[in-house]
Formats: C-alpha cells, structure tokens, sequence
DNA sequence: ATGGCTCACATCGTGAGA
C-alpha cells in the first residue's frame, strides 16, 4: 500500500499532472491513496467524472478560491468525515477516510502568514485541535495515518537556509512544538525520517526567483504514522520529477509504502 | 531589494501563498 500527498495549488491546472502522474511508472503508477490539497474550487466544480472515469474513488471537501482537499483512491472510501468535528472552521482543510482498513486524514495546514499576525493565531488553534482530533482518532482507529501539506519545516535541515527564515513562520518553535507533540505524545512517526535519506530534500520550492533550479526549499509535506502502522512502512520518498513539469505546482509529491499488515 | 512567481476573481489590480 503506497500512500501519496501532494498540494497542486488549483486542481484546475493540474488535473491532467495529477492523471499522468498516478499512471508514470516511475512516478505515482503505484500509488493505492493521494491525498490532494489546495484544490481552490468547489464542490460543484469538482472533476468527478475526470476521476471516476479512471478508475479512481474520490472524496472531496472543496472550497471555492482557497484550501480544498481530496483523497483520490485505487479502493473504496468509507466513513468520510470532512473538517475536524472538535473545531468550527469554515475552511475546507481536513478530510477523513478509511481505505483497506486503515484511517488516513488528508490535511492542509494555515499557512499563518506571519508571527504577528492574526493568521497565525488561528494556525496554532487549529493545530491544536488537530492534536484533539488525532488523539481521538488514533484510539478509534490505532492504524492511522496523517498526510498532507503541513506548512511546518519540522527542523533546520528541513530548510534551505535556516538563518533566512529566523522570526517567520514555518519555522516556529510554536509551530514545531506542534509538530513534535504529535510524535512525543501521540506516537506517531515522521515515515520520512525513518529512513537514510538525501541531504536537502525539500517539498516546496517558492515559484519565484529560481527557487527549484537553486534548490531553494522546504520540507512541510509529510506522511505521518501511528505507532502501531509505523513499524510497516518501508520505504518514504519526495518525488521531485512533477516539480519539473511545465505549470509545475510549487509543490512536489510525497509517498510513503507499508507492507501488508 | 518585502521584490521576484502563480493562482483566483462576476479579473485587467489585488490578496494569498510559503
């Protein structure tokens, strides 16, 4: 079982990426669940048919302009719960499944703009009923997985250039501490750091200023695992290669495979 | 250098992203 996240920044301009991607052999061909975020349209707009006619389920909790999210899979979908039901949000940021028995939570995190601002105190409410809800579903469902776009670089070798980013988010020990209350008190564990892994491997690289060609990035997608499906992950990886595309999104996918448990 | 690039909007300049 191979489990993707990726944030396509409009699923508009994406959708033929996102249908060639999960048919590339080197790329997504393999993959059983992609979670999708920031899909920016609603659910009316969504493209179902696009999706059914391939031979893909989907969930989806859609928003018009900003956020959205989706899982897209190769296996039925059961007990879909969009939002966290423990925080009123009129944000689409959060969708909930249950695919081959395991319940896999598709997030996108506020982005919190700055340290000051206002966004930013909505993120750290956010994630701290994130961390509820979690708590909650790990003990409903101990094979449990989180992914998505985090907007959290876990710890410097997660940035480009840790000195630029002092006092910004991202970065904060606010926002780490989150972070790391997910793995300390929840169990969980970050799939991609249980395994030896390339030197500045980033997931987003900023659009501007040659950001990609220069390797200038950050790690804030990431694959989560309880501690009870951890121990059957055996492989996580960053797939830069759509991050090449024309119209590329400025984020690129992440996976991580467990074996049969 | 607070810009750069990309996306959406009852679009043609502005807000948001990270």
């Amino acid at each position: 079982m191979i489990v993707a996240s990726w944030n396509v920044n409009s699923l508009n301009v994406r959708l033929s990426q996102v249908l060639e991607w999960l048919t590339s052999p080197q790329g997504g061909a393999q993959v059983d669940v992609l979670c999708l975020q920031e899909l920016k349209l609603s659910d009316e707009k969504f493209p179902l048919t696009t999706f059914t006619q391939a031979g893909l389920q989907v969930a989806y909790a859609g928003q018009k302009t900003y956020n959205g999210v989706a899982l897209v899979s190769r296996h039925p979908i059961h007990d879909v719960v969009i939002n966290n039901p423990f925080f009123e949000d009129p944000q689409r940021r959060l969708i909930t499944g249950t695919i081959n028995n395991i319940r896999i939570i598709c997030a996108y995190f506020p982005n919190g703009e700055a340290l000051e601002s206002q966004k930013f105190i909505y993120k750290l409410a956010w994630l701290d009923a994130l961390h509820g809800y979690l708590a909650e579903q790990v003990r409903l469902f101990p094979k449990l997985i989180l992914a998505g776009d985090f907007n959290i670089a876990p710890a410097d070798d997660d940035v480009y250039n840790p000195a630029a980013f002092e006092g910004l988010t991202h970065v904060s020990p606010q926002e780490r501490a989150h972070f790391f209350r997910f793995i300390e008190e929840l169990g969980f564990k970050d799939t991609y750091r249980m395994f030896e892994q390339a030197a500045k491997t980033y997931t987003w690289w900023d659009y501007r200023n040659l950001g990609f060609k220069k390797n200038q990035g950050l790690r804030i997608d990431h694959i989560l695992a309880s501690s009870v499906l951890a121990p059957y992950c055996r492989r996580a990886w960053v797939d830069k290669a759509p991050r090449k595309n024309l119209k590329p999104s400025d984020h690129a996918p992440v996976l991580a495979e467990f074996s049969e448990h």
